[in-house]
RNA sequence: GGGCCCGUGGCUUAGCAUGGAUAGAGCGACGGCCUUCUAAGCCGUAGAUCGCGGGUUCAAAUCCCGCCGGGUCCGCCA
């Protein structure tokens, strides 16, 4: 199966390759552009310029001239050493909204791959709520599951569970040892009280952290009892979590605990490949791995797999976790923040080492306030949940403002601020670090995730009240038509596109000049009781298929009214 | 000291992988548009040495080298 807009690309290519071979007899690579306003493709003839002492103008002409209209190509012309390339607007409209109608929410999939991927995502320590810094995390996580499931892809998406680290034992130190009142509706937030002030006290007291040394360590020796009573307490936390990202709309497949690997021998087996190794060292009965060989410059090289007392370390305890995923799927995504670059790498190299499968990892930076990083010891963050309750309270006032209060409101508040969360978030390239402003974070108009929705509302209304049936004879004149057509037939292009690059800011940027697209058509072009009112309801169906697809992969639910 | 990432109008950002035709948006500012399908919208104006300096090329925001600024890491933490 074939999307409209890639047998068009395909005709212009296999012209130009049939035209420069009958007229200068070589096979040249061809290397096609999408210009936005100009063309629909182009085609620079400044490479051949060179290999055939011709000016690229001369080429240009000549291979204009000889590329004959087909079925997909309507228009061929020579400007600037350039051959552009303009679609049959007319098949194209034909072929695809007939395909969206078939299709509707496959429309844009691509072929099934029979491919298993986990996507790693959050991973956060149940010691506390999360905070916006990582907020990042889950998002990205969540969007790239949905893209790849909508990409072909069979997904499962994980979150490991660090039930034995250092922030855990201090969160379960505290909360056996501390007594504190304090009100809140949810666990996460009661408990990290807990755990702020249990660090405090590790800081100041030698005897606080021996004792929360002492749990560590009896977590990592693997016993169960102590496993069992941290688990009771971070549990709690754990589900103040998922309740958080349930509010984004993320639901996470499988959670994996880190001490599955301890208590099953894996670790101590991951050790003792290891240590087997060239590049591997003690110092005293720590083992470490020398990274030097492999490219690790810095102060100290060392990547240390165990302690002094033979327990493990996280980065041994994940490379452990990694083999177990790596046998369950046939690709492995993981989303980390930028802090984890050398952990990461570390984990890479050891699985090489040792021949198993490597992880892919897409990594974020932070989000800062503007006084700093965010640190959940500090006290110095701003919660997810908080962060969400504005959001909502913002977006009530905008529906009361718009509708009145009726028995939709907070369906619709809640997924207008869901939404607009998560869009601010998934737009920006996850590379870029980004300071954290709340009318930046909340914004509501513009490029945004409302703005996205209300097209599709408007869609929405538009074949409501029309009543719309599904049969129509394309034909469209308006310029704002025909740029909708074609921007609603490179959907499935993105889809390829931000699914190799794994870059699902691509599609949110898309999914906003869709909903443009429409609202200039919207302006230019009235629907319901004009003459071409059928044609042009199938046109305003097409995309609200289309901004509901990619509204789901964003994961932000396509309202149908607000 | 070393590694990695970021640097595009006042602010936020797309484009950078695979170099091409006038650098595309949004916010904010200013000025307009609700008697017709939802104004969370639309139209217009102003605003950009694409961090700086070299280089490669017919062509550089994009590739290479150097520098500057910010982030992040270099722990027997996670």
């Amino acid at each position: 199966m074939k999307y409209p807009y890639e047998e068009f690309k395909e005709e212009a290519t296999a012209g130009l390759a049939e035209a420069i071979k009958k007229l200068y007899g070589i096979e040249a690579e061809i290397k096609i552009e999408e210009p936005k306003e100009i063309a629909d493709l182009a085609y620079p003839c400044f490479p051949l310029s060179k290999i055939l002492k011709k000016s690229p103008k001369e080429i240009a002409e000549e291979i204009a001239g000889e590329i004959k209209r087909r079925e997909w190509i309507d228009k061929v012309e020579a400007v600037n050493g350039y051959v552009n390339f303009f679609i049959n607007v007319k098949k194209l409209a034909e072929k695809l909204l007939k395909k969206i109608e078939e299709m509707g929410d496959e429309f844009g999939k691509l072929p099934r791959k029979n491919l298993k991927v986990i996507v790693e995502h959050t991973s956060a320590n149940p010691n506390g709520p999360l905070h916006v810094g990582r907020a990042r995390n889950p998002i990205i996580g969540d969007t790239i599951a949905r893209l790849l499931k909508f990409g072909g892809y069979d997904v499962v998406t994980q979150y490991y569970v660090d039930d034995m680290g250092k922030q855990v034992a201090t969160l379960f130190w505290g909360v056996k040892n501390l007594k504190i009142e304090i009100e809140h509706e949810k666990a996460d937030h009661r408990y990290v009280v807990f755990y702020q002030k249990a660090s405090q006290l590790m800081d100041e007291d030698e005897n606080v952290k021996k004792e929360i040394e002492e749990i560590i360590k009896k977590c990592e020796r693997g016993d169960e009892k102590t496993l069992q009573e941290l688990k009771e307490i971070y549990e709690k936390v754990l589900d103040g979590i998922i309740e958080s990202l349930r509010n984004l709309n993320i639901e996470i497949d499988e959670f994996v605990e880190e001490s599955r690997f301890v208590l099953d021998g894996s670790v101590e087996k991951v050790v003792k490949e290891l240590e087997k190794l060239p590049y591997a060292g003690k110092e005293g009965k720590a083992t470490y791995i020398d990274l030097e060989p492999f490219g690790v410059h810095g102060r100290d090289k060392k990547f240390y797999l165990t302690r002094g007392d033979g327990t493990s370390l996280y980065a041994t305890r994940d490379i452990a976790y990694h083999i177990w995923k790596g046998e369950r799927a046939d690709m492995m995504i993981n989303v980390l923040g930028e802090d984890h670059k050398l952990e990461a790498k570390f984990v890479e190299i050891a699985l090489k080492l040792l021949n198993k499968k490597v992880p892919e990892v897409i990594f974020y930076s932070f989000v800062s306030l503007p006084e700093g990083k965010m640190s959940t010891r500090k006290g110095r963050v701003v919660y997810l949940d908080d962060l969400i309750e504005e959001a909502i309270e913002r977006a009530r006032k905008e529906v009361i403002k718009r509708r009145g209060e009726d028995e939709k409101l907070e369906y619709i508040a809640k997924n207008v601020a869901a939404g607009a969360i998560r869009y601010n978030i998934i737009k920006v390239r996850a590379e870029k670090p980004i300071v954290f402003k709340w009318d930046e974070a909340l914004n509501f108009e513009g490029q945004s995730a409302p703005f996205i929705q209300y097209a599709h509302a408007r869609c929405c209304s538009i074949l409501r009240k029309a009543g719309y049936e599904g049969e129509a004879k394309p034909n469209y004149e308006h310029e704002s038509e025909i740029k909708l057509i074609k921007m609603l037939a490179l959907f499935p292009e993105i889809i390829k596109e931000s699914v190799k690059t794994r870059n699902p800011s691509m599609l949110a940027e898309y999914a906003y000049d869709v909903a443009s697209s429409f609202n200039a058509f919207y302006r230019d072009c009235r629907v319901i009781g004009s003459e071409k009112e059928k044609e042009r309801l199938a046109l305003v169906n097409a995309t609200r298929v289309v901004l509901k697809n990619c509204l789901n992969i964003l994961g932000i639910e396509a309202l149908e009214e607000m």
